[in-house]
DNA sequence: GTGAAAGCGCTAACAG
DNA sequence: CTGTTAGCGCTTTCAC
């Protein structure tokens, strides 16, 4: 076993008396090599304890194998989940996951001239704060990016995200079953695009109807922004009839602000919807009507996006738009 | 701007009208270069959009700058924010981190092969999975580890960890307020570290007084099994005064299934304590009493001791252990 | 099927 | 301070 310097396929072929490129093709699937020296090969390879490096491949391939996976810290709640899934479903395509945090725009350029030095096939933007002005600079140098949960309007991105439109529709035909008039909107942040864009759909949808009255809030998609914002409105306003929540965190936030602050009852005297099927949102002391993202389809499609273009650079840009599932929770009141 | 093929230094150097060897020296910090030169190299680098290629860069100093850090899906539910906090740190200290995930410990064997061939410069065990047994590998490769929430008794290993010993006093002192006799407590899966140690602390602390029943039941760490566990021990017995949960994720499932399907009030009837300080376990419904772990100071540790690991391979196995701090919610009566 | 030889893009002595 | 010269460990023609 060696112990300290590092064994080449040099070292191998000597010591099992064949070329170099021979211990090469051996390491490398699906190239002809005769049995009996693969055998060889593969014997004395594994007594010295010898590894092809990656590294040198990478240079020659000029391939790295590697995804730049960009996230941001102050991420919505579900990531963990989808950076597992990202990582499983990147190494059967045999990539491996870099991980880059971005946490301010400022902080972007940087972030792109490192993604670039280490050469990744491809990108992978979870990070609410990559911009999409961003995908020009990518787009320049031929790195492939997909961006996951957004939905960029003019469509020179590739994009997976869950059919908000249709989700919100749900929601809101759920919440219509007791005929409220006054609705609240709890939005995420402004520089979100997912949060400007289910509020958008929410605004649109309610403005149909010339009887409701709808109000807007921001928060940032904290549970304590969700119990922040209720407070305030409370302070100066009734209590709406149905608050329609940008995501679970915050729906959870405004359930337990009006329970223990304003003696309101969910669903009774309120009713609450989130979005994104959060796990604890479904907990018994909540459980908050939702649309619950297919999250491992999601994540498929968004890496088997990015492999097509890593493959094939040429492929058009494309928006992949799955359906999200209705949980009915005991938010929203029944008749 | 190039479009098709990359620029290279020699690219830099032919068209700023200096030696290959003067770019190579530009982009490395702290290389003496004439300010002119440096000008000079730097314009037209700018210019023709060139980067240095970190694979190359790699190739030869022999370090990646990649770390490996290794997760399971099914995941403490902390990790998210474990995860960027460490890659946050690593990217201060110049690292970067590749992913990796190990779910179950048959794949460990491909993924120690995946890690070398990769030659990262450390890494960082988040995953449960991670056996401390592979530790002789990795050291035999003089490939350095520490184990992120991990104490291994015989201490051959770097490790981070939050006290445990002096947590589980702090909860079950806070649990003899009320003198409690009956004591359930509820583990993490036999197959993790940390579940095995906090459930041996918690039961060698009880042992101490003979007045105590105390049972042990097994869960996954999950809300989920918080829930059956309790369900299952109730259909058979009394309830506890006292639930000791090896997480909080157990304990709200604890706190639900008592509530919902049992008419038992907490604290009232039945005293919870978790571990951890996961937030969802602070929302108002739950509030439960537990140790919140020094995530941000863990981390730090985590990652200084591997940089300082990488950078002197000879230091001794350390293991660093932090305060956690108790965290007095709702879920133990109060006299 | 196999070996020889030429690099991939860069860093690191070493002279000048 | 600058340029020249060897490689790092591997893949990949190209003869044989």
């Amino acid at each position: 076993m060696n112990k300290d310097k590092k064994v080449t396929s040099y070292d191998v072929a000597r010591e099992a008396g064949v070329s170099q490129s021979a211990v090469s093709r051996v390491f490398r699937p699906g190239l002809s090599v005769s049995q009996k020296t693969r055998d060889k090969v593969m014997e004395t390879a594994n007594k010295m304890g010898y590894r092809p490096n990656a590294i040198a491949r990478m240079l020659i391939t000029k391939q790295s194998g590697m995804v730049a996976v960009i996230v941001s810290s102050r991420a919505n709640i579900n990531y963990p989940e989808v950076l597992s899934q990202v990582s499983k479903q990147l190494a059967a395509r045999n990539k491996r996951v870099l991980l880059f945090t971005l946490d301010d725009a400022e902080s972007a350029d940087d972030l792109f001239e490192q993604i670039r030095t280490f050469q990744v096939d491809g990108v992978i933007a979870l990070a609410a704060h990559f911009e999409s002005q961003r995908l020009a600079q990518f787009k320049q140098h031929n790195i492939p990016v997909v961006l996951y949960n957004r939905n960029v309007p003019d469509a020179m991105a590739n994009t997976v995200c869950c059919n908000h439109e249709l989700g919100i529709k749900q929601l809101i035909a759920e919440l219509q079953i007791n005929q409220p008039k006054n609705y609240l909107v709890l939005s995420g942040p402004k520089d979100s695009d997912v949060a400007n864009e289910r509020r958008e759909i929410a605004l649109n949808l309610l403005k149909k109807s010339d009887e409701n009255h709808v109000s807007v809030l921001y928060g940032d998609y904290s549970y304590q922004s969700g119990r922040d914002c209720l407070a305030k409105w409370l302070k100066k306003h009734p209590a709406p009839d149905a608050i329609i929540c940008s995501n679970d965190s915050m729906a959870v936030g405004v359930i337990d602000e009006a329970r223990e602050n304003h003696k309101i009852h969910i669903p009774n005297d309120m009713s609450v919807v989130g979005f994104d099927g959060y796990a604890s949102s479904s907990w018994s002391s909540y459980q908050v009507t939702t649309i619950k993202q297919p999250l491992e389809q999601l994540v498929k499609a968004a890496v088997d996006m990015l492999i097509e273009r890593i493959e094939n650079p040429e492929s058009p840009p494309e928006a992949r738009v799955l359906t999200g599932m209705l949980i009915k929770g005991n938010s929203v009141r029944r008749p």
